[in-house]
DNA sequence: TGTCAATATACGCGATAGCGTATATGCGTT
DNA sequence: AACGCATATACGCTATCGCGTATATTGACA
């Protein structure tokens, strides 16, 4: 698997959503286990404005993933998405 | 440098708060970049409930950071400071 | 093509973001 | 100790969160 950059709430939200479906859990389950409504699951994953910081970390800690902070790098993949 | 690693929103913000003096810059330089007001960048920088996630991307994006979101790696030096 | 599970979207609600503005507190340097 | 810059915190405001609940839409498979 390669590196899941994002640098903006639409890459987060495709990453998220691809962690989720790879851990087989319905965006319900998921949001179950960490107190959040269906909805709020979608609108993180849709990188819908002014979501909170809080719901992704917790979508995170319940998809057993963590966020590396890291100095941009330059023409990687995800950049190029950038222009679409 | 090491592996900037999150788990929780106050990590991230001492991961930013540590970007942002090394890029000299003051809360209210940055705010100014991104249009936020110091503020919001010193709620993000404390770890604050329920910041915005718009917040995070825009503060990264003036930093020249970015995210990279993997599977949690186990004893890690993050997982050690989650204990305190 | 019809059915059902999954996802997206809507309503009213209480809480709170980020806003402008202003002030208080903290910290380094002399 | 005093000064100045940086950061934290406060007020009232509007917008929007995530909530419960409910429904519309989508998509996969028999």
């Amino acid at each position: 698997m390669t590196d899941q950059i994002a640098r903006n709430e639409k890459q987060l939200g495709a990453i998220l959503r691809r962690a989720r479906r790879q851990a087989d859990l319905t965006q319900e389950t998921l949001g179950n286990q960490i107190h959040l409504r269906q909805a709020t699951i979608s609108r993180l994953e849709a990188g819908a404005p002014a979501v909170q910081l809080s719901t992704l970390m917790a979508a995170l800690s319940a998809l057993d993933l963590e966020l590396i902070v890291r100095p941009r790098s330059k023409s990687s993949a995800a950049e190029i998405e950038d222009l679409f």
